[in-house]
RNA sequence: GGGAGAGUUCCCGAGUGGCCAAAGGGGGCAGACUGUAAAUCUGUUGUCAGUGACUUCGGUGGUUCGAAUCCACCCUCUCCCA
C-alpha cells in the first residue's frame, strides 16, 4: 500500500486536483510539496497538528515537504469560512509567533540535510509593488470566479473588505513563488483552503504553463459537525505552557464515542489493521480505544514521560485513588489564612478555579465543590490550617478537575 | 456622493422612557443518570461586602426625577441608487 493509499484510508483526504498525478508523484516520493501556517496565535493548536502529521507521513514516503509560516499573508487575514473579520495583528506579533511556530514546528520534522525546509512568506510578500503586482499576477485573476469561491459565500452577506479579498491572491502567489524557487509542485491544506489554493495551481499554469497539484485535508470534524479541538477555554494547544499534558490528554480521552475511531486514523500512527480492531470495540469498552489515543498524542506532543504521567494521574483520579503528584498545583501561604482559616471561595480563587465569587458560590450550592471528599454545603466554609496536616488539600470541581493546595 | 437600515450580555436574538441585570434559544457550568461517552431531565449563567449596591445594551455628549429605549454628533457594518 502506497502512502497515497494509507492517507485515503486514513480519511484524510478530501479534495485533489487530478488523483492519477498526486497518487503516482506522492507514492513514488517526487513530490515537493508546501503547507501554510499563519501565526496567528502563539502556539500550533491541534489542526496544525493534523497538518504536521501529514507532513510527516510524506517526509517518510520520501518526499521533501515545505512549513510555509505566513509571515506575510498574517498581515492580510484569512477570510475563508469565516463569518467576521480577522483582528488585524501588528507586525511585532506576527514575528513573535513565527518563532513560535518554527520552534515547536522543530520538533515533529527533521528539517536537518534539506530533508524539509522552511521558509517564510514575509521574504517576498513583504517587499512586492502593488503596481508591479497587478501586472504580473492581476490579470491572471478573474474577480467573477473569485466571487464564487466557496470560502468568500458566507462573506457575502455579511461583508467582505478589499483587504481579506486579496488573500487569495496571496497564498496563490506563494505557490508560485516556491514553484519557481524549490520547484514545488503540490499545495496541501486543509478543506477550507481549497479555493485559495487553486487559485495557486492556476497562476502556475497560466503563468508558467506548468501543471502543479493541489489536495485538501479532511478538517477534524466531531460528530455534530464541528470543528475539533477547541474547548470553552480555546484551542487546545500544543503548547505545554497553555494547554498542560494532562489536560491534553483528557481533551482525547473524553471524545465522543462516535469520534476516537476517525481520530486514531487521522491523527496517529498508529497501523490501520490496529485501529480496526479498536473498532470493533463496543459500548463501555470504547474507553480502551480513548486511552490509547489520548495516549499515544500525547506522547506524540509532549514525550513518552509526560504521557505516562497523564495516564497515570487520569487512572488513579477516575479510578478512585488520588495521585497526587501530577495534579495542578497552587501553593498558598500563611497570610492567607486568617483566624486559623481560610475561606473556601477565597481558595477557589486563589487557585483559579473559579472566575468569580458568584460562580463559586453557585457550584457550591449545586454540590459541585469537595475538599479532600468532603462536599463542601456550606459557601462560607472555611477550610482550615489543620487540614494541611498531610501536606496538601484536594479540591474537585465537578467531576473531572482536580486541585491540589500545599502550604 | 445620495437614500434606507443595523450595532443588546459568551453567541444568536427580543426589548422602542420606569415593572430591565434585560424574554427566548444556543453554548457553558453544576447536579441526577452513566462508561471520565452520548442522549435525557433539573438547576444555574454580569460583579461585589448579596432583602442592597455597582458596572453593562457601538462611542461621546445632551434631554429627563429616571435612558438599552428620546435627541445631537461620531465610529463600524448591511442594502438600494451613483
Amino acid at each position: 500500500m502506497g502512502v497515497y493509499e494509507e492517507l485515503v484510508a486514513r480519511g484524510l483526504i478530501a479534495q485533489v486536483t487530478d488523483e492519477k498525478e498526486i497518487r503516482e508523484l506522492v507514492n513514488t516520493g517526487k513530490a515537493v510539496f508546501y503547507i501554510g501556517f499563519d501565526p496567528t496565535a502563539d502556539s500550533l493548536h491541534v489542526g496544525h497538528f493534523m497538518a504536521l502529521c501529514l507532513m510527516k507521513r510524506l517526509q517518510m514516503a520520501g518526499n521533501k515537504p515545505i512549513a510555509l509560516i505566513g509571515g506575510g499573508t498574517a498581515m492580510i487575514g484569512d477570510p475563508s469560512g469565516r463569518t467576521d473579520m480577522r483582528q488585524m495583528m501588528t507586525k511585532e506579533t506576527i514575528e513573535h509567533n513565527c518563532d513560535c511556530f518554527r520552534k515547536q514546528m522543530s520538533k515533529f520534522i527533521d528539517f536537518s540535510d534539506d530533508k524539509a525546509l522552511m521558509v517564510n512568506n514575509a521574504d517576498w510578500l513583504l517587499d512586492l509593488n502593488y503596481v508591479e503586482l497587478l501586472r504580473e499576477v492581476g490579470a491572471c485573476f478573474s474577480v467573477n470566479n473569485m466571487l464564487r469561491a466557496e470560502c468568500y459565500k458566507q462573506r457575502m452577506e455579511k461583508g467582505l473588505s478589499f483587504l481579506e479579498f486579496n488573500y487569495m491572491i496571496m497564498q496563490s502567489y506563494d505557490f508560485y513563488a516556491l514553484y519557481q524557487k524549490y520547484g514545488c509542485n503540490m499545495q496541501f491544506g486543509g478543506d477550507d483552503q481549497w479555493s485559495n489554493m487553486l487559485g495557486g495551481t492556476e497562476l502556475i499554469r497560466r503563468k508558467l504553463g506548468k501543471d502543479a497539484y493541489a489536495m485538501t485535508i479532511n478538517l477534524l470534524l466531531n460528530s455534530e459537525g464541528k470543528k475539533m479541538g477547541k474547548t470553552q477555554k480555546g484551542a487546545v494547544w500544543l503548547d505545554a505552557e497553555k494547554t498542560t499534558p494532562f489536560e491534553f490528554y483528557q481533551y482525547w480521552r473524553n471524545v465522543d464515542d462516535a469520534d476516537v475511531i476517525k481520530c486514531l486514523k487521522m491523527l496517529t500512527f498508529l497501523p490501520l489493521e490496529e485501529i480496526d480492531k479498536l473498532a470493533e470495540l463496543e459500548g463501555s469498552q470504547l474507553n480502551k480505544a480513548k486511552e490509547i489515543l489520548a495516549f499515544e498524542l500525547t506522547k506524540m506532543i509532549h514525550g513518552e514521560d509526560e504521557a505516562n504521567k497523564a495516564q497515570e494521574g487520569a487512572r488513579a483520579l477516575f479510578g478512585g485513588g488520588a495521585d497526587t503528584d501530577n495534579m495542578p498545583t497552587t501553593e498558598i501561604a500563611d497570610d492567607d489564612f486568617t483566624d486559623g482559616g481560610i475561606a473556601i471561595l477565597d481558595l477557589l480563587i486563589k487557585c483559579k478555579l473559579i472566575p468569580s465569587k458568584g460562580e463559586g458560590k453557585r457550584l457550591i450550592q449545586q454540590g459541585g465543590i469537595s475538599v479532600d471528599d468532603a462536599k463542601i454545603t456550606d459557601m462560607f466554609h472555611k477550610v482550615t490550617k489543620d487540614a494541611f496536616d498531610k501536606g496538601h488539600v484536594i479540591i474537585k470541581k465537578g467531576k473531572k478537575v482536580f486541585h491540589k493546595v500545599t502550604l
